[in-house]
DNA sequence: GCCAACGTTGGC
DNA sequence: GCCAACGTTGGC
């Protein structure tokens, strides 16, 4: 079992909307290799998401997900009219991937980046250092124990 | 809205 | 295969 933090601009895909959303969410429009490669090589159904909010007004990891099935092609890559549309990606040789993933939690108390940077147990984050701009990146399991635990609390 | 960081593209 | 130009992300 890995442990994973997906970010999403809340203006668009919120935690709420992923608690609303009922059914698994196909999380797709990845565009970037080093994402990809997680997504297919590594991404596994039962693994926990960590759910970031990115671009917005206080960034923060909100929540949990859980991913809910194995990575396969990104169908929006083959969909002309999506913004996603890739051309170099066929059914035959997908260049993009995506899983599913289902909604397990809200924080009570959301953990904001900039608390992230200043907790010493978290200087090793992948988000605080080379990750700053990567999607989709691995959490460990004691940076995922110590999260949710702190974001579980009240 | 600005800009730093960094991934991608394409000419050579 | 290098690297400059360009585009995007995302915090502030």
């Amino acid at each position: 079992m890995n442990y994973w933090l997906f970010k999403s601009e809340p203006d668009d895909f919120s935690i709420n909307d992923l608690a609303a959303a009922g059914t698994p969410t196909r999380w797709n429009g990845i565009r970037n290799y080093q994402a990809r490669n997680f997504i297919r090589d590594a991404l596994a159904e039962g693994d926990g998401v960590l759910f970031y909010h990115s671009s917005c007004k206080v960034p923060a990891i909100v929540g949990t997900a859980i991913i809910c099935c194995a990575a396969s092609a990104d169908e929006s890559a083959f969909d002309q009219a999506s913004p996603y549309f890739d051309a170099k990606s066929t059914r035959q040789q997908p260049r993009w991937y995506a899983v599913d993933i289902r909604f397990h939690s809200k924080f009570k108390t959301p953990i904001t980046l900039r608390e992230l940077k200043q907790d010493a147990q978290l200087s090793t984050m992948y988000l605080i250092n080379k990750g700053a701009r990567l999607s989709i990146q691995p959490v460990s399991a004691a940076e995922w124990q110590y999260i949710t635990q702190r974001g579980a609390a009240e």
